[in-house]
DNA sequence: CCATTGATGTCCGAAAACGGCGAGTCAGGC
DNA sequence: GCCTGACTCGCCGTTTTCGGACATCAATGG
């Protein structure tokens, strides 16, 4: 079941990681696809081409990609269960540049048990790179998944390892 | 999963049968509901008090109570499965003051055996009276069943079967 | 005359399967 | 001894599956 009444807005960006989907409504920020993966929601009758929040979202994430943004400053309204919601919201809160662990994040929330819960919570994420879950790794440091691609997730943290080391030339 | 990202209207009227609750979007009325069944989707946050549309809808419905209308000229925008749509379509066709069986009805849409859905599709009428799913009755005659109650349903045929006899003192 | 049965689409509840995990165990290799 | 990797098992929210129940009715067999 979808939320609101609202308007549904669209529109693409390109990323060193592929062309990335975003999708909005009026009340924020709702969905970002990596293109090569076949989002199953893709290409609602109806949807509206660009708003004004989308333009934010894109240049915020062009800043990212140049090491010119460490934290995103966006409305987001991403659907989910209330417990999916718990997850993505502590995402939110892990440091630029910092890795965790599905175990370490399951406690965060105070369900130290719900450790495959996090990690299929994290899986579900429409909100990639704004919602950093390429910063949750398996405790003995394995990547173990991402929805873009272990490669990107690859990418992402060694993006943000050099920009926080101020290691400009990687 | 709701349809569209259209703004959702509602209204009241008060009837000979009790309170009812109109719903409508943008397209046309969408849902009618009995003041005593406590329906699941009631009161949803954002919702917009009455629009044009739930005016004609209230007028044309005293008048029906009235017995001074014998049928509805309203855009419909009803929610339901393909099956659903095609039962509650054929409902339509179905003339003032006149019952047919489950059974009948199934065979108007060409499924002849598939007599229980029509039944299952009938009681899930988002649109009773203006759809006149209380047309409907059991092959021996029985009501069986309706969603405001069997003593509406038995009003509703009163009513319509007075008028088209034209005994105007009941 | 009554009880039984089969056909149909949808909803609802229960039950099972399934993950972007992790701690523990155990066998091998050095 | 110490490390590693393969394996097992328990954990928990979500998704999927499945089995009934329905606003029925005609046919059948006792």
């Amino acid at each position: 079941m979808t939320n609101g009444p609202d308007t549904i807005y669209y529109d693409e960006i390109d990323s060193p990681v592929g062309t990335l989907r975003l999708v909005a409504d009026g009340r924020g920020l709702r969905e970002i696809w990596f293109e090569r993966e076949r989002h199953p929601k893709q290409a609602y009758p109806g949807w509206v081409r660009a708003a004004a929040l989308l333009k934010f979202a894109r240049a915020q994430l062009e800043e990212y990609f140049a090491g010119e943004r460490q934290h995103f400053e966006l409305p987001l309204h991403p659907i989910g269960t209330p417990f999916q919601l718990e997850v993505w919201h502590e995402l939110g809160r892990i440091p630029y540049g910092v890795t965790i662990s599905y175990g370490e994040l399951a406690r965060r929330i105070d369900k130290p048990l719900a450790v495959r819960a996090v990690g299929a919570a994290n899986g579900r994420n429409p909100l990639p790179i704004v919602l950093p879950c390429h910063r949750v790794i398996g405790a003995n440091g394995s990547l173990t998944g991402f929805g873009g691609g272990l490669p990107t997730k690859r990418y992402l943290l060694d993006l943000e390892d050099r920009i926080a080391r101020g290691d400009l030339f990687g």
